[in-house]
DNA sequence: TATGGTTGTCTATATCAATAGACATTTAAA
DNA sequence: TTTAAATGTCTATTGATATAGACAACCATA
């Protein structure tokens, strides 16, 4: 395990720390070989701090469903692992990361009408105030909660395109319906920060996790803006990979 | 300021939360029109807190020179900042970035030879074993740390390029002199996590701060891999921004 | 079946984190 | 000069965090 050291009195606490740590190696791999996590004693000596500390840790890894103690022979690895979004012209949630996972999902989780505000107005080219059609989505990859988006559309183009999203399951099919077969995307940043209460229940996230956040500006060919996206990923199960 | 609740006994003390909300808060501009950051009642009120805990966070904030506590008037906001890093085919430190700065510098931290592993070997297209050069820099701007990089360079064509850069004081010059008048970068792939205890040194971050990583790999115009380099960032002071 | 290695549970103690309240000190404005 | 509003400092108390040690319970295997 790299960089064994950790801080003390930093307002995280001990135990927090060293479960992050571990949640790491377990996803870098570090503990391939025997699928298990070391020893309670041997952690508690490498990271030098008592056992108990590394069993606060480890509880808490276990309330994520990353591991699982059993008395007597040791703490398995029960889940480990980090998707790949591609981040190209053609980023779609589903396409790119379906030979990783068995299954994808786009949840509904709300939909809303709102007026677009200055920053909205500028990156979809329309005027301020203009209406808009706002729709909260989850990702999911095999029923685990990968990505919380939020979605704009202008409405006078795409009114009703939260109830052809519903009936569809997806917002390239909804698209279609609306005349438009097809869409780029043109300017993506990424930032990261910790996750909010609404990270921590819709992805399902410890508190102190990681959100790898994006915003996103999709156009149709003729270059006109159809829809800009903010998505919150949960930072310990994605990577992005751009390819120029 | 967004989502006010903090969440309690998750092993992230109360006031580093609330700081890092402050932080955050800060950098997207929520208190630009005084210049200050709300006094401590209100802020007591707001996160639902002792006014001592808000104190705690504050201090947390003045120590890392992001606000400045006058007695008497409120608490000064210091700085702010988070540098938008374009990420494209033509991917360089300062480039980019130089509207936004006074001055930026790359730094020196080390060097050295190594074997390259397999996993280096397949990103450089050379043999598992093959010499490498290994550079270990850091980016900072205006005299901050931004980022801290390590590069591989094939050893067989850029033997001697740790000693080109200390001269040059930058990759793209030292790459000319080896007779690469120009590369570009092929696949990014980006990650992020927690500080660990190299970032907190190198990059100046207080415990629990999170990195965003880049892995990139550049070749020269003929398609042939000249550098591949791993880059650690200082989340809450950089932006990333793709150009398709 | 006996043993070594592992996780599970208990008690006790010290320190850090957070709350609560009171009052001092400084600044800006009435 | 007075007053209101803000930060600074102090004491006291409670709960969470971390250490320390001992022993029980369980598993694989020699």
């Amino acid at each position: 395990m790299a960089g064994q050291k950790i801080q003390r009195q930093t307002g995280v606490a001990l135990w927090r720390q060293i479960a992050d740590r571990i949640r790491t190696s377990i996803n870098h791999g570090d503990f391939d070989e025997s699928g298990m996590v070391p020893p309670e004693t041997t952690l508690a000596l490498q990271f030098g701090v008592n056992r108990h500390t590394i069993r606060s840790a480890l509880a808490a890894l276990a309330q994520e469903g990353i591991v699982r103690a059993v008395q007597g022979r040791g703490t398995l690895i029960e889940r480990k692992e980090r998707l790949s979004f591609p981040i190209s012209k053609r980023t779609r949630f589903s396409q790119g990361i379906g030979d990783q996972v068995r299954e994808t999902r786009s949840v509904l989780l709300g939909t809303g009408e709102e007026a677009a505000s200055a920053e909205l107005a500028r990156h979809l080219r329309i005027k301020t105030g203009a209406p808009l059609v706002r729709l909260e989505t989850l990702g999911q990859a095999d029923h685990r909660p990968v990505s919380r988006a939020t979605s704009w559309f202008p409405a006078d183009r795409f009114g009703g395109i939260a109830e052809t999203y519903r009936a569809m399951g997806s917002i390239t099919k909804a698209f279609r319906e609306f005349g438009v077969p097809d869409y780029v995307r043109m300017v993506t940043e990424i930032t990261a920060t910790h996750a909010d209460e609404n990270d921590l229940a819709d992805l399902q996230l410890s508190p102190g996790a990681i959100v790898l956040i994006t915003q996103a500006l999709n156009t149709d060919l003729d270059n006109v803006p159809v829809q800009y996206s903010i998505s919150r990923f949960a930072a310990d199960r994605v990577r992005f990979t751009i390819e120029n």
